[in-house]
RNA sequence: GGGCCGUUAGCUCAGUCGGUAGAGCAGCUGGCUUUUAACCAGUUUGUCGUGCGUUCGAUUCGCACACGGCCCA
C-alpha cells in the first residue's frame, strides 16, 4: 500500500529533533495520559510582575504566597541539581525555579529532557532569587504540552516574513513585538465600537454575499450560490445595505467587517481588508469630518495613549485640528506653478496630467482628471492628517452634490502619511439623481471599467421610499492600526495575510 | 503585469574569484543547587529553493520556473 500524501509529506518533513522529540512523546504516551487537561492554574505572569516586582525577597519570604502558573517554556537554564525555566503565558514571563530536592523523587530527571517549546505547569512559592528576579520555586512540575518542533532562535527570534505570514503562531510565541500588534489592533476596534455605541450607533451586519456588489469602485471577487443556483459576488462595501437601514429607520448604525476587492496586492492594499462604516441621518460631511477628527483623536489616546505618535520616523500629531482642504486647493497649495483656474477647464487639466506623466484615458472628464492629478502630485506627500474636500461627482457616483458648485460632491477623504484613512459624504438621497448616476456608471463599466458600479435598481426604490439627509463614511481599520503600531505593510497587521499556495 | 533584491542546518546568518560548506543558537553526551541570551567540555545535523544548460566538476556561472520582499503600473 502506498502511503498517503499527508505521511510522505511528515516523513520529508521530519530531522532529528522532531524524531527525538517525538520518541520523548511515545515515552509520555507510554505511561498514561500525554496530553492531560487538568492543571488549573491560579496566577499569570503579568500579573504577579505586577503585583509583586515590589516586594523584597524577604517580604516574600514572609508571605509565602503558593501560586500555581502554566505557559510555554521559551529559555532554560539546567544545572545539575536545579533550573531555572522562562515560562510565558498570555500576559508576560515568570520565572520557574525547580529543584530537585524539593522534587517527588525521580521528576527532576524527567524534567530534564523536557524541551524549549513544551507547555508547562507549575505549583510553588513566590519568592525572589538572590538577583531580584521573582520567580515560582516549584514543589510540583508538570508537561501538559510536548511541543514536537523546535522554536526560532531564541534571542534574534523569527525574521523571515513569509514564514512571520504563513505560520503566524510562530511569529506570535516569539516576536513580542507581534503580539502587540495584534493586541493594539484588537483594543482600535474595540475602542471604536465602544466610541460607536455610545453615541448611539447601532451595530449591524449586513450580507457578505451579494447579488450586486455596490457602494465601491472595485473588481468584486464573484462565487456561485449553489442554493439559489446564481452567480454572486463578495461584497465591495456595505454601503447601500447601511443606507438601506437608514431608509428602515435605524438612523444611526455601523458595521465593522470585511470588504472584498479582487485587486492589486501592495503594502497598503489587501483584498481582504476590514472597514468600518457607519451612518448617521440628519447630519452631513461636515459633522462627520468632526466626528472622523474627535474619534481619531480619542482612538489614539485610548489605544496608544497619546495623540502623538511616530510612524516610519515621522512624528504624527492627532492633537492638532486636521487640515482641511479642497481636492484643487490641495493641487495648487502642493504645486505652486499650478493655478486652480488651469485645473478648472478639460484642457488645462489635460495638459496638467500629462506633465505629470498620466497616461490620459479617452473616456475621461474633467473629474477623473482632476482626481488623477491629485494622486499624483499630493497624495504620497500629505503627511499630518489632512482631509481633501469636495471630489468630483464623476468620481463620487453615491455622493450628494455640493449646493454651490454642482460639479462636485459635499465628501471629504482623510489622508495620513500619504494613505487613505477614511471617505465619508453627505449621501445623495435624489433617488432620480442617483438612478442617472448609475447610468453613467453602467456606461463606464460597458466601456470596459471593471470598477465601475452596477445599476441597483432595488436601492433606487429604497431611496424613492426616502433616505432622510444622512452622512456616511468608510474608515480603513487595517490602515489606522498600521499608524497606531509603525507597520510598514499592511500585512503587518493582518493575521493571517493571503499567501500563494506552497506548491 | 514590469523592475530590483532574496531563497545555504530547526532558527539567525557567513561563505565558496567553479573543486559538494561554516558560525552562533537549538539538539545530543558529560559537569554544575540562585541562573538571566546561564556557563564549561565534547558532539550531531544540509538534495546550498526547483529544473535545465555550460563545465572534467555547479551551492557558486547562464537560462527558465517557484516562493517571498520592496518599488512601479
Amino acid at each position: 500500500m502506498c502511503p498517503s500524501k499527508n505521511q510522505l509529506e511528515t516523513e520529508i518533513d521530519e530531522n532529528d529533533i522532531i524524531a527525538q522529540r517525538r520518541s520523548k512523546l511515545a515515552d509520555m504516551r507510554s505511561l498514561g495520559i500525554a496530553f492531560p487537561n487538568d492543571f488549573r492554574r491560579d496566577a499569570f505572569a503579568g500579573e504577579l510582575h505586577a503585583k509583586y516586582d515590589e516586594k523584597t525577597k524577604e517580604e516574600l519570604a514572609v508571605d509565602a504566597m503558593q501560586v500555581s502558573a502554566a505557559g510555554r517554556v521559551v529559555l532554560k537554564r539546567v544545572m545539575g541539581k536545579a533550573s531555572f525555566l522562562t515560562v510565558q503565558d498570555v500576559t508576560g514571563r515568570i520565572q520557574f525555579y525547580v529543584r530537585k530536592e524539593e522534587l517527588p523523587e525521580g521528576i527532576y530527571e524527567d524534567f530534564r529532557k523536557w524541551d524549549i517549546g513544551d507547555i508547562v505547569g507549575g505549583v510553588g512559592q513566590l519568592m525572589k532569587t538572590n538577583k531580584g528576579e521573582l520567580s515560582v520555586q516549584v514543589n510540583s512540575i508538570r508537561l501538559l504540552t510536548k511541543s514536537l518542533r523546535p522554536l526560532p532562535e531564541k534571542h534574534k527570534g523569527l525574521a523571515d516574513t513569509e514564514i512571520r505570514y504563513r505560520q503566524r503562531y510562530l511569529d506570535l510565541i516569539v516576536n513580542e513585538a507581534s503580539r502587540n500588534v495584534f493586541t493594539t489592533r484588537s483594543k482600535t476596534i474595540h475602542a471604536m465600537r465602544r466610541y460607536l455605541i455610545e453615541r448611539d450607533f447601532m451595530e449591524v451586519e449586513t450580507p457578505m454575499i451579494q447579488s450586486i456588489p455596490g457602494g465601491g469602485a472595485a473588481e468584486p471577487f464573484t462565487t456561485h450560490y449553489n442554493a439559489l443556483d446564481a452567480d454572486m459576488y463578495l461584497r465591495v462595501a456595505p454601503e447601500l445595505n447601511l443606507k438601506r437601514l437608514v431608509v428602515g429607520g435605524f438612523e444611526r448604525v455601523f458595521e465593522i467587517n470585511r470588504n472584498f476587492r479582487n485587486e492589486g496586492v501592495s503594502t497598503k492594499h489587501s483584498p481582504e481588508f476590514t472597514m468600518l462604516e457607519y451612518y448617521q441621518a440628519f447630519a452631513d460631511y461636515d459633522d462627520l469630518m468632526n466626528l472622523t477628527e474627535d474619534m481619531f483623536r480619542t482612538l489614539a489616546m485610548q489605544v496608544i495613549g497619546t495623540t502623538e505618535f511616530v510612524y516610519q520616523n515621522t512624528t504624527i500629531d492627532f492633537g492638532k485640528p486636521f487640515a482641511r482642504l479642497t481636492l484643487l486647493g490641495a493641487i495648487a497649495q502642493f504645486n505652486s506653478d499650478i493655478d486652480e483656474k488651469d485645473l478648472s477647464s478639460l484642457s488645462g487639466a489635460k495638459k496638467i496630467a500629462k506633465q505629470f506623466g498620466i497616461e490620459v484615458n479617452k473616456s475621461w472628464g474633467l473629474g477623473k482628471l482632476q482626481m488623477e492629478i491629485f494622486e499624483a502630485c499630493v497624495e504620497d506627500r500629505i503627511e499630518q492628517p489632512t482631509f481633501i474636500t469636495q471630489y468630483p461627482i464623476e468620481v463620487s457616483p453615491l455622493a450628494r452634490r455640493n449646493d454651490t458648485d454642482p460639479s462636485v460632491t459635499d465628501r471629504f477623504e482623510i489622508f495620513v502619511m500619504g494613505t487613505e484613512i477614511a471617505n465619508g459624504f453627505s449621501e445623495l438621497n435624489d433617488p432620480e439623481d442617483q438612478a442617472e448616476r448609475f447610468r453613467q456608471q453602467v456606461l463606464a463599466k460597458e466601456a470596459g471599467d471593471n470598477e465601475a458600479m452596477h445599476y441597483d435598481e432595488d436601492y433606487i426604490t429604497a431611496l424613492e421610499y426616502g433616505l432622510p439627509p444622512t452622512a456616511g463614511e468608510g474608515v480603513g481599520v487595517d490602515r489606522l492600526v498600521m499608524l497606531f503600531t509603525d507597520s510598514p505593510s499592511i500585512r503587518d497587521v493582518i493575521l493571517f495575510p493571503h499567501m500563494r499556495p506552497k506548491k
